[in-house]
DNA sequence: CGCGCGCGTGTGGACGTTCACATCCAGCGC
DNA sequence: GCGCTGGATGTGAACGTCCACACGCGCGCG
């Protein structure tokens, strides 16, 4: 055992080494104002030396910032959500900023509040919600939560938001699907307390009222792929639809399995489309048609929003992210 | 504008409010000695009505302990590095700590050496590596990180890991497609400086040496989709063998769009087994026959195991977890 | 009946950093 | 030559919490 004294060295060991005030390390660190070039390389090779590394929770007491900016996501370990975050943690990190994440156990009121006072325990500044179901915004509103957040979600507009547009997607790919001749369109939604399944099935219903076709009852799924396998199963008995736009790639790639079941061809007889462009999409049998997201993209954007917001500035155009149809072979003319 | 004074209430102000002294607050939170249960009950009113919530830094500061987990992962997006961390964030929240996870923008040396000591600056007080390249953990050893950490990690028995067997699960890949009839197997490995990849090979390889089989070269692939579509249009070209196993899910993926291509049969020409079971794998075309790794038990098993090293109680049984073949519809007897 | 013990609570410090202000010294202009 | 300026550095306090210890009080036991 070393002489008990594990104590990591603080910034006044390192004072002491390099022989000057503890305030002049914290300059150096901080890199303020004019230290003499001379003072600043003592410094910083005491630094070296002595392995120091400045004490982050003593420096978020005493400047009352966290510099952490809290995400809360969906407990799904989808490609879209995983990606953003990867993206959100890279991006801040760059800008000095560490993320703390947690990930909703359930949609229930219980377990947004638990999370979102986990984090605001934590003091973070800011905030992305990545799970943009309805009710985590219900839940911000009413704590009268005070940092700045964003969402990763739906629709343009509505404050807050870092949008990708998701109703222009959802009408791009029906409109795909009307410019091949399909005019019966199912689609598969996603639970309808999520944004983004609102927004693509606001889309799906406005580009068909453009393309003046009668609108079918969506049915709502959970975004998994079994669902779309089961509800392909059902649907297919009926058989009274050419098309199908599945609200994300996982429903669409369940369906095109209960294709396959019940001996069906696509794009021969029925023709999918998907949302997201996982990377697997390109692969799938057929590889599918889909809308592609950008979600690193987005994550970062969100994150310099955010940054832009703490620091005062006029946070910049809101533009937001053209979704971009990808054809595959997953879509045809009907026959 | 408040008489700007938005501070937070603190702890003093709780017990200003309580009519007691600031150490009975702090006492109630940490709900330590004996506190009487009308004094506990004024205390939790206090608290209540003024909103407080304890200030974390401040704690961290004062107990020189973070309740921080730092989580290193791949920047892969990947299903299973995705399910793992949110089981572990959950797990450790349960628990009382926190999760910082960091995703490495690529696996060179300066990349790790910057997460790593972007999560010793946070003062973590154990690491969980996702990522488990071997380049990661030489970092490790050269910081000379005093910290607990676990891998979860291919191989069992080496210190610091939480073991899923992945030889095994190799193994027991090799023997169904033995089992099966097959003598000439082709492996298609992950890069080989994870950890996983390397364990699965010697899995296959094992296997094939206990069947009295040839072993073959593995191609040496990256994990993705796409890698397993165009190295299967190569390899279709020669098809010297009746099975692949691939080293993961999404190389199984692009195999199987590789045979589609080159108007080959799974089962009926080639059998194909993966390895992760991801959502996606059992509506593939055909559903893929895969080992089963429980992703969300290897986090919470991390989780458990580190908390106990940081309470200093032996580490409990270290038996590895068993991965599980699930068969499906891409494997069937050669002919 | 007095002593001690233990329950319930209060007081002073410390954690490691930054902020606001004080200080020192050299150089310069009048 | 003296005071003033400003660059470079030092000093005290504060951030919000927990730990170690001190204290008061009532009760039981000898």
């Amino acid at each position: 055992m070393e002489p008990d004294k594990p104590r990591a060295p603080n910034i006044r060991d390192v004072a002491a080494r390099a022989g000057v005030s503890y305030q002049t390390v914290s300059r150096v660190l901080n890199d303020s104002t004019a230290i003499r070039p001379e003072t600043r390389q003592r410094v910083l090779a005491a630094i070296e030396e002595l392995g120091y590394r400045p004490n982050e929770a003593a420096r978020a007491l005493v400047t009352s910032r966290s510099r952490t900016i809290g995400v809360i996501s969906a407990q799904t370990a989808y490609y879209g959500p995983a990606t953003a975050i990867a993206a959100i943690e890279t991006a801040a990190r760059r800008e000095g900023y560490r993320i703390s994440a947690t990930y909703l156990a359930s949609s229930d009121r219980a377990s947004i509040q638990s999370s979102l006072s986990y984090l605001l325990a934590q003091g973070v500044e800011a905030l992305v919600v990545i799970a943009s179901q309805v009710r985590v915004f219900e839940a911000l509103e009413e704590l009268a939560v005070t940092v700045p957040y964003v969402a990763l979600a739906a629709t343009t507009g509505v404050g807050h938001r870092v949008a990708f547009d998701q109703i222009e997607g959802g009408r791009r790919a029906i409109r795909h699907l009307a410019e091949l001749g399909h005019t019966e369109i199912l689609h598969i939604a996603g639970p309808q307390d999520w944004t983004e399944a609102d927004a693509r099935m606001r889309g799906y219903l406005q580009a068909l009222d453009e393309a003046d076709l009668r609108p079918r009852a969506p049915v709502l799924g959970d975004w998994t792929a079994s669902f779309g396998y089961y509800a392909g199963l059902e649907l297919l008995r009926m058989r009274d639809f050419t098309a199908v736009f599945a609200a994300n790639d996982q429903m669409a790639l369940g369906f095109l399995h209960a294709c396959r079941d019940a001996g069906l061809d696509v794009p021969g007889d029925v023709s999918v489309v998907g949302f997201d462009d996982i990377p697997e999409a390109a692969h799938l049998a057929p590889p599918l048609t889909t809308v592609r997201q950008d979600f690193a993209e987005v994550g970062r954007r969100a994150v310099e929003r955010l940054l832009q917001e703490l620091r005062g500035e006029p946070p910049a155009d809101d533009a937001a992210i053209a979704p971009e149809l990808v054809v595959r072979a997953s879509t045809a003319r009907p026959h």
